[in-house]
RNA sequence: GGGAGCAUAGCUCAGCUGGUUUAGAGCACCUGCCUUACAAGCAGGGGGUCACAAGUUCGAAUCUUGUUGUUCCCACCA
């Protein structure tokens, strides 16, 4: 059989991929197995693959495939979010191009062209998920816009309001002037802004020339301006108590307030308040009664309030203003300023705070429940630490602004009446009958209701996904929702905590008086080697697609998690990815030797293979334990670590060279037999992880059915009766020798071809484990001496002398060199061991079993310097 | 301004309730090898006063306190 000498892995991969979907591999039912169920964070349905969605969708997968092969019944539910602001701005800009204004469109054309273009570039990123191997179950693909998900929305909506925790009300909200709505707190990022701070006088009323100088970041905002604030202790401005102040340019009279909240020392001690436009303005407006005047358009241009510049873009009337000011006599100066300034996630445009009606859900009662299931453990976080993070939150929890003036999305159940009060239903029909019993008076046609033009903000509907999905939500007793919720883990990154992870603890406590998960994995953010974000503008983020393809899809999952601890951030570098793929190819290699192996059935298996695949089972079976170990944990970098070092050391490196029959030479059926087992179990073991080769070389191990697959066999589990500590410690002593006489090869430059031979200081040894050295070493023969060799390259392993004699060639001041700098080093070891013993204190204060381990360390020590003293001597 | 985390080899990280030699891994690096599975490889090697200081202890990378540096989260002083 031919089989090339590196792994390709495109067509392993696409044919794989392709049996896997063909068998219906990925799907699930319920049955009477256990479940492990793990729901996608869904992308956002415009979204393509980035780097992030790579490692989470790559962990996601290595757990459904290990609980799969742990005999759960495990399902990966696919999906996407309709991620309204992100769509709607996509749509707009796409409309755009082709000369279309949304403002010239009605809601339903709007959302005809809306589902089209989602049904034309929406679920790409699925499409590349299966690229990556993911096992997701994809006929049960959800998309949160889906009828049935979207009614559970709704039928949420109408729930809560009737339990009175949904409200509507005028608030202070963040504004987002390109996008036309309203966005949530955490949809605000602050950035520090070079700006300019300005210094603006307002005259005193019935003063001669009496002044008041304020600072201001935003002069425009000054037409708005009710009051001036200073702080009640400030000696400077005692004496204006009970005065007012002249605004300048519209020339308004406004109240002189005094207020804690100002800091002395900011700017002049004093501030101007606008009610309208600043959310601390607006909290001293509430509290001090004051006249609220907004000066904005929707769209960040001056309406006709302002008087002035009117239609003028709010960043040009910065610039406008300040002439007017000057004309005024009323700009002192402008100083340079750095302040931080709040941008719109979705839409990068500058915030505005604006007052405006919005609807809200209250938090308080939905967070108590969801704090305490943390932090008593019912749902664990990997790392814990994000405990603090989210208490923190949920203790100081604000109203959730939940409206969106949008129209990709769930439209508000909320229907108006001509008298301006409003009922909320399930649709415009039960709206209808108990507007109708309602208010009988106003004699309504079903006409006559008008709903809300607002749609509800993408998380409304997040925060139910691993109920919606299995339709939990409308329908609560269905058989799935039972057997599947709450699902296993969460694989999600931080930065989404309260957005997503701490509404849906809410919402599953609510509705299902049942966490959605047990456990939460918060992934780090995927990094470049310079510690930077990956970024459009930076171009340092690759394209995922292309390195699947320069690397195979094993090894960018390889190099995804190769350094990837929980929670912390994965410094990308393709170095990674390209270590990934030599793993593959190392695997590869390993498979090609073996298959090139004749077996001859009536040849007895050697010695040294017999105690080789012992060896190694036990070595496995010891791995086994530390990978458990690390999955429990989920610390999957150094399970993944694990396995590599167990393949390419163990197997590879070890193994496969002790049990390699000579060349052209074939091999014992015995011995064959036990390598094709321990292949098999190592592509169990290695198949979360390298999805696609280990299937493609498990099928290459034995002749397999047409319908088997890697994917249905049982994951091998640690055998504690398999270990054996003696066993294990001599052969890591024999493992010792190897290496020395490999050192000495080296270092004196012996070619492997050349045998040695090799003298051990010792009555008798353990043929057994010879038979390795001399498999491994090229030696000729290995004697138990009496005496010490003259004319030999020696060394020493757990205080037993060994040479390797070589006639005149040996230089003895090289030699002797090498033993003083040991014989140094043994001196320094004793000494701290020294240092330690004859320590009063601790002998008598430390416990027995170290002293004694000290003890030992001690005579340990002496003898090798006794040794080394010896050959030094003699040299 | 408030809070949390981190600081161990050139890089990325392990190091669990203090004691298994004088602190480990992977990558990178250096030396020698195209040896018959793999140069995407093999064999060998070098490299760290565990950020700093003090304390607790017979014993500290590990516990306490302080200092410095760094990252993140929350708040948003015009």
């Amino acid at each position: 059989m031919e089989i090339a000498t590196q792994y390709q892995p495109q067509d392993v991969e696409n044919k794989w991929y392709a049996f896997w979907l063909e068998h219906n591999l990925f799907a699930s039912k319920p049955d009477g197995r256990k479940p492990f169920s793990i729901v996608i964070p869904p992308p956002n349905v415009t979204g393509v693959l980035h780097m992030g969605h790579m490692l989470n969708n790559t962990i996601q997968d290595i757990l459904v495939r290990r609980a799969r092969m742990l005999g759960f019944n495990a399902v990966w539910v696919p999906g996407t979010d309709h991620a309204s602001i992100a769509t709607e701005a996509k749509v707009v800009n796409f409309l755009k191009e082709q000369g279309i204004d949304k403002r010239d469109l009605t809601r339903e054309e709007f959302l005809k062209y809306a589902w089209e273009w989602k049904e034309k570039y929406g679920g790409i990123i699925l499409k590349q998920l299966r690229k990556l191997g993911a096992s997701c179950d994809w006929n049960r693909t959800k998309f949160t816009m889906d009828p049935e998900l979207s009614e559970g929305v709704i039928d949420v909506f109408v729930d809560l309001y009737n339990k009175g925790k949904i409200y509507r009300g005028v608030r202070m909200v963040n504004w987002d002037p390109k996008a036309l709505t309203a966005v949530s707190d955490e949809e605000v990022v602050y950035q520090e802004v070079q700006s300019k701070l300005y210094y603006v006088r307002y005259k005193i009323e019935d003063s001669d020339n009496e002044y008041i100088t304020i600072a201001t970041t935003r002069p425009e905002t000054i037409l708005g301006d009710t009051a001036i604030c200073m702080h009640p202790e400030d000696e400077r401005y005692m004496h204006l108590k009970g005065k007012r102040a002249i605004v300048p340019i519209v020339n308004r009279s406004v109240p002189l307030i005094f207020d804690e909240y100002v800091e002395r020392e900011f700017g002049t001690g004093a501030l101007k308040v606008t009610p309208a436009h600043d959310i601390n303005d607006y909290n001293l407006g509430q509290k001090y009664k004051l006249q609220t005047i907004n000066i904005f358009n929707d769209n960040g241009t001056l309406n006709e309030a302002a008087q002035f510049l009117v239609g003028m873009d709010r960043f040009e009337a910065r610039k406008a203003i300040i002439p007017l000011l000057e004309e005024a006599g009323a700009l002192v100066k402008i100083e340079d300023y750095v302040n931080k300034v709040g941008y719109s996630e979705r839409t990068h445009e500058v915030i505005e705070p604006k007052l405006s009606m919005q609807w809200f859900c209250n938090m308080e009662a939905l967070a108590k429940p969801a704090l305490e299931v943390v932090m008593n453990d019912t749902i664990k976080f990997y790392p814990d630490k994000f405990k603090n993070t989210y208490a923190h939150w949920m203790e100081n929890v604000k109203d959730w602004c939940i409206s969106r003036q949008l129209w990709w999305g769930h439209r508000i159940p909320a229907y108006y009446l001509p008298n301006n009060e409003f009922v909320v239903a399930k649709n415009i029909e039960e709206a209808f009958a108990i507007a109708k019993e309602k208010y009988p008076e106003l004699n309504l046609q079903i006409s006559d209701l008008k709903q809300d033009e607002d749609v509800l903000d993408t998380w409304f509907s997040s925060w139910l996904w691993p109920m919606s999905v299995f339709d939990g939500v409308r329908n609560p007793d269905n058989e799935e929702i039972k057997y599947y919720y709450p699902t296993a883990t969460l694989i999600t990154a931080p930065d989404i905590i309260f957005f997503w992870v701490a509404r849906m603890i809410m919402a599953g406590l609510e509705y299902r008086g049942e966490v959605p998960f047990r456990h939460v994995y918060f992934k780090g953010t995927v990094r470049d080697k310079l510690h930077r974000k990956m970024s459009k503008q930076l171009g340092n983020s690759p394209d995922p697609l292309m390195l699947i393809d320069k690397f195979g899809a094993d090894g960018v999952r390889l190099g995804m998690l190769l350094s990837s601890p929980a929670g912390n951030d994965l410094l990308f570098d393709e170095a990674l990815c390209e270590q990934g793929r030599n793993f593959s190819n190392k695997i590869w290699n390993a498979f090609r030797l073996v298959k090139g192996w004749a077996v001859d059935g009536s040849l007895e298996q050697p010695e040294h293979c017999a105690l080789a695949v012992k060896w190694f089972k036990m070595k496995f079976n010891e791995a086994l334990k530390e990978i458990e170990d690390h999955f429990l944990k989920y610390r999957l970098s150094d399970a993944l670590m694990t396995v590599y070092k167990l393949m390419w050391d163990d197997f590879c490196s070890w193994f496969l060279e002790m049990v390699k029959p000579a060349y052209q030479h074939p091999i014992d059926a015995k011995t064959y037999n036990d390598i094709i087992d321990i292949f098999d179990n190592l592509m169990k073991l290695l198949h979360p992880f390298m999805p696609f080769i280990t299937e493609e070389l498990w099928h290459g191990l034995r002749d397999r059915g047409e319908n088997e697959s890697i994917m249905l066999q049982t994951m091998p589990k640690y055998d504690p009766a398999l270990s054996d500590e003696d066993f294990l410690s001599r052969f890591g002593e024999m493992q010792r020798v190897v290496e020395s006489i490999r050192r000495v090869r080296s270092e004196k430059n012996i070619a492997q071809k050349n045998p040695v031979e090799l003298c051990v200081l010792k009555p008798q040894g353990d043929s057994k484990m010879d038979s390795i050295i001399y498999k491994l070493c090229n030696v000729s023969e290995i004697k138990y001496v009496s005496e010490k060799q003259p004319q030999a390259f020696t060394f020493i392993e757990q205080n037993i002398e060994y040479f390797i004699p070589f006639g005149q060639n040996v230089n003895t001041e090289e030699e002797a060199d090498k033993l003083k700098k040991e014989l140094e080093y043994a001196e320094k070891f004793l000494q701290s061991v020294m240092k330690k013993l004859s320590n009063e204190k601790f002998v008598n204060g430390a416990p027995e079993n170290i002293v004694a381990l000290e003890r030992k360390k001690q005579s340990d020590a002496e003898e090798k310097i006794r040794i080394l003293k010896e050959q030094l001597a003699r040299l």
